[in-house]
DNA sequence: GATGGCGCTTACCTTTTGGTATGTTCTACC
DNA sequence: GGTAGAACATACCAAAAGGTAAGCGCCATC
């Protein structure tokens, strides 16, 4: 049985967003806004919060185009690839039993 | 690509233990207090409260044996099974990154 | 000239989550 | 008879996380 890795991992992804801000990242550099979109229901201060701390932890690459008004996009690193491809199961998982879940709650 | 499922995990193993308490649970049936020591650092009422609503979720079964001193133990049901499974990937992702990441705090 | 979008920042407040400490009932052990 | 361990319950408290609301500098559009 594998040693269990899920607190490093949880170290990286914990709390409500993270998980969903790296899905919706999949596709390559995506600005600020759309980032906000595609997740829905996070606030900007949350979504820049969580932004800035997968920036640190080299998950991220911010990517400023220095123009006004700002162009600011964000881009996985390949870090953050092999990252985002452990959470494709648990996204799978998710889709499979969402009438399931939905219906306990 | 997939559509993202991973709120519906999230609303099941949010939180800073459940991933992990199912992680320890995947040899059998195990109780109570050997839960405890296996994830280490957690507290008796945290542990309780997380184990309850795995159990609501039909995540666990809870088999109490009705002895005294109380014998109580917990096991993943074939649903929780497939939980856990999909939760490997991160695992393993953990443990190869973990001096990396380790590096980063 | 008011409005809206861009990518933020700041201040403040609420909710959620987690932690500590103590108590309970009963048995086994020293 | 004091202690320890089993599986909890309860009350209280601290910290973390998240949400709300406002504003900023600048530009484009209506």
């Amino acid at each position: 049985m594998t040693q269990c890795g899920l607190d490093v991992s949880l170290s990286i992804i914990g709390g409500k967003w993270k998980p969903l801000i790296l899905y919706h990242l999949q596709d390559g550099p995506t600005r600020f806004s759309e980032i906000r979109r595609r997740v829905g229901g996070i606030s900007e201060k949350v979504l820049i919060q969580q932004l800035r701390e997968l920036v640190a932890m080299n998950v991220l690459v911010r990517h400023d185009h220095q123009q006004v008004p700002p162009v600011v996009d964000y881009t996985l690193t390949p870090f953050g690839g092999t990252l985002v491809q452990a959470l494709v199961p648990l996204c799978e998982w998710g889709n499979q039993n969402r009438a399931r879940v939905a219906d306990m709650l």
